[in-house]
This record gives structure tokens, sequence and C-alpha cells, in this order.
DNA sequence: GTTTTTGAACTGACTGGTCAGTGCAAAAAT
DNA sequence: ATTTTTGCACTGACCAGTCAGTTCAAAAAC
């Protein structure tokens, strides 16, 4: 018989290993690289069986790229709001672009091993999870070039800038300060990058200030 | 005998062994990681036995370690030398940034696989050459640094920025623009590049322009 | 004649993936 | 109300294959 022992999609208990082992591999992964880590480990520390994972995700790369997405689409979502609040508020496009660094400051703080992970695997060629990775890249750069392609539409940005290089570049000054941060100076506040980030991106690096 | 024709460090002809096998290295581990990617491998790219690998490096990782050695150093005299040729050239400090920026881009364009396995290795931590990598970087990082602290000592850029911060900010910018560029827009032009990136750097992207 | 390279065989530890079986809470049957 | 059945979620020993590193006699390069 159908059991149905849980209909609203998928049972609890199933969710829970499911983000225990999400948990566990996005530390070890980050540590070790993807293929230095071993299915052993990542059941060991979420505390389950080594059939537990194969019983939740086809294989070692599908749950590597479940998590991609995972994480990812918690990013976007979270820039997405960051913008939508500005121009709700009506703040210029500058400022959303200064709220979207907020965010994805507050990510990289709240997430820093998952942001390693991805990093580390963006760039790479002839993987299986490329595809994947390419998707997730574009709807959270997407985001940033929206608003810069609605800045020049409005005026407020040049329209001789080039959205596609400017997007990556502020997407890079963001990942690589707080990355440092992260790595190298952990007692700094987030205000502290965040107001460094902000005077790069506005152009008040120059002068005596 | 110890002739004249090699006086740094060995024979031509292990050194140039040792060449080739840093050149396989270096794009099967850009590709595929380090872990993933086998000794047999790197012999087999580089046209040598696998006992040559053994003969030449004492063990895998120390292959990879002086690899990372070898090509951050490549990087740092180049980012030295665009900062003393542009302070020779009476250029500003602004102009010696700009300069690096471009000596970084010619770099990640001769240099693309080494660019992309240094960025993944990067931020990890607990791997055996975390100390080589951290080193490494330093030595990269301070060139910008330098520059930056020079730049605010002539009052040139503002007291009030972060140097350390500005300056991871800037390789981020560099870096990951250039890799966007590599994977996605190849046909672009270096130039092109270095012309979005400067816009950026000095703040032209608000305003009409 | 010394240094460097070759190449193939070998070892022993490790790894992704499998699978027969267990535990258990809810459903069905009584 | 009690017993029986169902099937989901999980278990962990096991397997077949892989890989870093070793060894070494012989050849090649210098």
């Amino acid at each position: 018989m159908e059991s149905s022992s849980a209909r609203s999609g998928g049972s609890t208990r199933r969710e829970a290993t499911r983000q225990k082992l999400y948990e566990a591999a996005v530390t070890l992964i980050a540590e070790q690289g993807f293929s230095a880590t071993t299915v052993d480990e990542i059941a060991e520390r979420a505390g389950v069986a080594k059939g537990t994972v194969y019983y939740n995700f086809a294989s070692k790369s599908v749950l590597f790229e479940e998590l991609l997405r995972h994480g990812v689409g918690l990013l976007t979502a979270s820039l997405k709001e960051a913008a939508e609040e500005t121009a709700r508020e009506g703040g210029s496009k500058v400022d959303a672009l200064d709220a979207m660094v907020r965010a994805g400051l507050v990510f990289i703080d709240r997430y820093p091993a998952f942001t390693q992970l991805y990093v580390a695997e963006l760039w790479r060629t002839n993987r299986a999870w490329q595809s994947t990775l390419m998707v997730v890249r574009q709807e959270a750069v997407a985001v940033v070039e929206g608003v810069l392609r609605e800045g020049v539409a409005a005026g407020e940005f040049s329209a001789e800038i080039d959205v596609q290089l400017t997007a990556a570049a502020l997407v890079g000054m963001v990942l690589v300060a707080a990355l440092d941060w992260q790595s190298f100076q952990p007692e700094r506040s987030l205000d502290d990058v965040h107001a460094a980030l902000s005077r790069l991106l506005q152009g008040r690096v120059s002068g005596k200030g």
C-alpha cells in the first residue's frame, strides 16, 4: 500500500539528513577540495552511515551539484532582495550596488566555506558539474548586470561602461576582499570591510579625503 | 666537472625536464585539481617516464609547491617591473596602479592555467602547502600595498583608505574580471578589458561620461 | 665515467559505490 | 485493542579498482 506517511513533499527525516550531509560536505570540500574529500569522511562528519549518502544522493558528484545549486540560490535571493529594497526606498543605483556589496559580504560572512568551495571550482574546465556551475553563476551575476544596465539607462552610469566586465570586476572585488578578510584579518568588522569597498566603488580613493 | 654553463642550480638538461613537468602539471591541475591529477598523467603529458618525476621531485606535493613558487615569482617580478617603470617615467601612483592592472592582465593572459590553479588553492585551509601559498601571496600583494601606501604618503590617495583591504579588492577585481574574460568572452582584447578596469579604478563609472 | 632518464613491475593503502539486511512508525487486518 | 504487514530510511561490511610512491637494471646523454 502507499504508506503516505508524509505526503507533503518528502519526509522531514530525509530532509534533515540531507541538510546534515550538505553541512558536512561543504566544510570538508572547502578545506580539501572535491577529490580529496571522501564519502566516508562526509558520512562520518554528518553522523550517518555511508550507505545513507547513497540513499539520498545518486553519487558524490550529484551531492556536490545539489549543494552548489542550494548555496548559490541563497546568494542570488539575497542579492535580489537587497536591490529591490533599495529600489523600494527610492535609492539610486549606486545605493543599490552598495546594498548588494553588503549583501554579498553578509553572505560570505555567514557561509565562508561555501564561498571558498565555489571560488575554487568556478573556473575549472572539463568537470562533470560545469554546466551547473555556469548556470548558477549567471543567475547571480545577472542581478548585478541588471542594476548596472538600469543605471546606464537612467543616465546615472556612463554609457561607456562595459556591463559584463564591470559586473565581474565588482563581484571579484567583493569576493576577494571578503575572503582575505576572513582568512587574514578575521577580527575586522563587516562594517569596516563594507566601508573600504564602498569607498572604492564610489571612486573616493584619489584625493586628500 | 661543474662547468661554467650552469651556475644557477643544476644542469640544463635537468632544468628542461623540470620545466616540462611544470607545464604538464599546471594545466592538468588547473583542470582537475591537485588530488584528481595523477602522477602518471603528469609524466605522460610531459613525455617522460614516471621514474623521472620522482628523480626530479621528492613527491607530488613538492612538485606542486615548487610550481607555486615558480609561478608567483614571475607575477611578482612583473608587478614590480610595472610599478618601477611607471615611477621611472614620472607617472602618478594611479598610473602605477593602472600599469600593475595591465601587468596582471598580461600575466593571466599568458598563464591562465596557473592563475586558475592558484585561485583554487589560495583560500583553502589545512593543506600541506599552505605556508608556501601564504608567503608567495604576501609577496605579490605587498607590491600593490606598497604603491597604495606611497600614494597615501604623497597625498595622492585619501589617508582614510584601508591599504590592506583596498589592495585585496584591487587584486580581486583584476583576477575575477580576467578569469571571466578568459572563460566567457575570450574574443575580447586585452585592451578592452584593461579599459573597463581602468574606468572602475579611476571612479569614472558614475556620471554621463 | 658520471649523471640523468627509462620503463615496467610491485606494494599497500585507500576509495567510490553496492547490497543484503535492520529498525521502526504508521497502516491494515484481525 | 492487538497483531501483522508495509515500506521508507538507514546501516556497514564488502568489492573491485585506483593511485602515490618504490625499486632497479639497463640505456642514454653528457
